[in-house]
DNA sequence: CTGAAAGCGCTTACAG
DNA sequence: CTGAAAGCGCTTACAG
């Protein structure tokens, strides 16, 4: 049997009490006391029992971290490990743990969270997503359970605290980036609908064009399931439209490689027929070819803030609602190129041919 | 207050123990009593306290995972979301958790998991990777607490349960795939050497050199430290010798992009002039060029299986050590050639010259 | 500044 | 097949 707070006691000559008192750093207990205790504590190596003190002192120490089902493009690399180390870091260094979801499922995950809540697993919980519709949410909402989430909620945006980038306006700035580069043929390359990020990467794009006095036309989107299913017939397409688009904006740098790859089986090279923007800036995008134009969109800051965020929140359940954009960082590589160059180099190709 | 155990027996006219031996599915409980107790526990939406039970039951049905610290390379992209993708399939499946390591350096880690064993926060722990001397993993050993690694130990490996890649192997394997392509100088760029993960590939490669006659030259290695600190430098150094290498074995895919950089750099052209083999087939290795020749580790089989080694280990502590090696697959790609070409284009080129 | 006592919400021998 | 009772190892008013 493990050294408990009795076995302390004893030994110390004090009341178990006053070696719980001692284990918190109650301010009441005398420093002669404190020390006598805690030399015992450290020769008889005792170590406080969590699920006791736990259940006693009726919280966990543990925030619970649900983390969208793993075949959901949003939660691969980089994006995981990444968010992880933010929420690690705040957490640690508030002496929090992590419980993380193991749901392979819409169902399964709220199931487990609503067994988190109910079950006292947790004090607090992160969302790692933001989902359409998502009864998670709105379960956790309705019991009043302190979370937070990484992503704008897609109801309740004035009830829910929640860090996210400010999606809108950084595909907006892409498509002006584009826009500035003297593209006007600007075609959209989506994530998962169901998530807000892609909603508002979208939504974004479409205000980008209508302010530019451009239209917004649907043969210009490729929907993410279209391009999962039929990645290399969508970019067929796309570039055999009668006015094909000279520029791209990818969901993210995953999907901004594959187009590239179908691109080229097409004998279309980026940069110098058709330019593409990306999300998310993976590790990779720098070193590969073409390096990539990518947003960097500070994952660790998300991370860490969601963490701060719901701190504050458990600490003080009455904190008013908050949320926050992180900034992004639009990384210029090689993956651009300006219309001009693409228009001569255009004329040179028919004139060749000629 | 949430309802408990004790509203849901006064409700149902049984006695607290009856409820509880009705959560647990007890056979000595007639059907009868369980239809009625269950429906009480729907009516009045009760849900057991983790908390509770963990303690009175003395287990927590939670499995810690202590990831090494996030700046080492081997738990970037992809091996991070893949890894917990495995284990949580399996822990999902027999109902338990996942608590995660917060730590952000060994110390930390170290700390924390003597707290998870002695503060009864978790069942059994599963260590993400394999490190020089580890004291965390010497300590578990030690306490005898159920536990598992994802490599190899370094020591006591008949004392250990683990699962691995047979990386000795598949570095042999690796070297003997350039070898048929003709290669006969062939470099080694490598991982940490803290991690036995990189200790066994780079000792694969040895011996498969010595095995096929060849000479294992320290100039054919380049560190990792090296290769953080000044990569371009190295790879530099590394072509300007008398004999560079034809080929190169670089431990991870990441590392392999970054080294073919620098090569194009030096206008080294991957796998004209160079080929190059990397292991851990990132996503991103099929799309990119030139997609890499790597070795797909199996991630995924990595974390489920060591969750269910952990599983069986929990339920039998007397259960024997045991091993296993999940199989890898050398998936080829674009990125190495064949000697004969390399050779006929030098000769080229060096006619071309003159 | 410290202690005795109740209690957190369960489980599990023991008894019948 | 079911219940009364003890106990898991802590915390925290309450009392002094």
């Amino acid at each position: 049997m493990a050294i408990t707070i009795i076995d302390v006691a004893k030994e110390a000559n004090v009341s178990p009490s006053t070696v719980s008192r001692v284990i918190a750093d109650n301010p009441r207990i005398s420093e002669q006391t404190k020390r006598k205790v805690r030399e015992v504590m450290e020769r008889l190596e005792y170590y406080p029992n969590f699920q006791a003190r736990n259940l006693a002192a009726k919280s966990t120490k543990t925030i619970g971290v649900i983390m969208s089902n793993s075949t959901s493009l949003a939660f691969q690399n980089p994006f995981f490990p990444e968010v992880i180390r933010g929420i690690c870091t705040s957490a640690h260094a508030s002496k929090y743990g992590i419980y993380l979801s193991t749901g392979g499922n819409e169902e399964e995950i709220y199931q487990e969270v609503v067994s988190m809540v109910q079950g006292r697993k947790v004090d607090g919980i992160i969302l790692l997503y933001s989902r359409v519709n998502d009864r998670t949410m709105t379960f956790l909402k309705d019991a009043q359970f302190p979370f937070t989430m990484v992503g704008r909620p897609y109801k309740f945006e004035n009830e829910v605290t929640y860090i996210d980038n400010d999606n809108q306006k950084i595909a907006h700035d892409v498509v002006n980036y584009l826009f500035g580069l003297g593209h006007r043929q600007i075609a959209f390359i989506g994530g998962n609908l169901d998530f807000v990020v892609s909603k508002d990467r979208l939504e974004g794009y479409r205000q980008a064009l209508i302010k530019a006095g451009l239209l917004y036309t649907d043969s210009y989107f490729i929907h993410d399931d279209a391009f999962k299913a039929n990645g290399d017939r969508s970019i067929f397409e796309l570039m055999n439209l009668k006015v094909p688009p000279t520029a791209i904006v990818a969901h993210d740098d995953l999907i901004a490689y594959e187009i590239i790859r179908y691109l080229e089986e097409l004998s279309i090279q980026v940069p110098k027929d058709v330019s593409i923007v990306s999300f998310n800036n993976h590790s990779l995008s720098a070193y590969v070819k073409p390096p990539l134009t990518s947003v960097d969109i500070s994952i660790f800051e998300l991370g860490l803030e969601a963490t701060n965020f719901l701190l504050e929140k458990m600490s003080d359940p009455k904190s008013t609602v908050k949320h926050h954009f992180v900034p992004t960082n639009l990384i210029e590589r090689d993956s651009c190129g300006s219309i001009k160059q693409l228009v001569n180099k255009y004329q040179q190709e028919k004139r060749g041919k000629k």
